[in-house]
DNA sequence: TATAAATAGGATAAATTTATCCGAAATAAA
DNA sequence: TTTATTTCGGATAAATTTATCCTATTTATA
């Protein structure tokens, strides 16, 4: 569905977050640990989170990647994705023509924009903060 | 959302469908051709679909692939995907973590998992037969 | 200012997916 | 039985995604 860089990503973004209500700046060494990722791989989808305004870096000795708490609860999942894996999950065809166009559709067309549309909604309407504060009270977990 | 493979093995099985319900077979190349696939990589699609009875192939001259025409309207959607792409679209989970599982979720399982099932009910609940008339009739295309 | 700690980013490698090629096996018709 | 046609299947190649490594740059503190 999403692909590994993404999964990484959005895993990477949460726990940023859990710690940033903390005032704690983390680094992706940490962030691999804690997530499960391979290290030198997630620090490059830091660059990229960070590029697209979805966690803030601090360069130099006590740096680290963090997130403004009162930005905590305004970044949605879709933001994420988009990030990472780009729109196409938004709006491709699902069996892969140039565009999906309602005007020469393919034949899963009809069927296939309602789910899509269903992740999209879902993505657009999941912020950071819900999930962070699951993690936090220990109801869902981000490895093993 | 799926794979290459996949998207041509949907695309192979709708037209091999409207061609069977005129009694004829098709070759990979035909298919290809009206699928804009690549030829080799379709016929190793056409391999699996085969093998996991979605299509019916006969070799030799005058052979090609076909559908019996009572078995259209009972083929699934799901069964091509998993055909070709397994079933983890159905059941994985959607940030990675080994296994989707209710006692040990990721933080965005309860959301996830509502789209997953939608999708998995909408591949449950399509079969090739509506999929294919809607090309016979002009609705729906497969390539362009 | 010098030093240590930390992210940024380019180069490269490994793994997976996508795609091609070619000979073997099967089959209908001449 | 021979021939032409067609799928099967293994080997290989290209492209993309995933992953690693190393150096440059930045920055707080001593
Ligand atoms: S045209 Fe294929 S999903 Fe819209
Ligand atoms: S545990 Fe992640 S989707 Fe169920």
């Amino acid at each position: 569905m999403f692909s590994k860089a993404c999964e990484y990503g959005i895993k990477a973004a949460i726990f940023i977050a859990t710690k940033s209500y903390e005032g704690i700046r983390v680094s992706p060494k940490e962030i691999a640990m804690e997530i499960s990722s391979p290290q030198a791989f997630t620090a490059k989808i830091l660059q990229a989170l960070v590029k697209h305004d979805v966690v803030k870096s601090v360069k130099g000795a006590y740096g680290g990647f963090e997130i403004n708490k009162g930005d905590i609860s305004t970044i949605k999942l879709s933001q994420i994705v988009k990030a990472i894996d780009g729109d196409t999950i938004y709006s491709a065809c699902g069996l892969g023509l140039d565009k999906c166009d309602e005007n020469h559709p393919c034949p899963v067309h009809d069927k296939f924009k309602g789910v899509r549309d269903e992740l999209k909604f879902m993505l657009e309407n999941t912020n950071l903060e819900e999930l962070a504060l699951n993690i936090k009270s220990g109801a869902s977990f981000l490895k093993v």
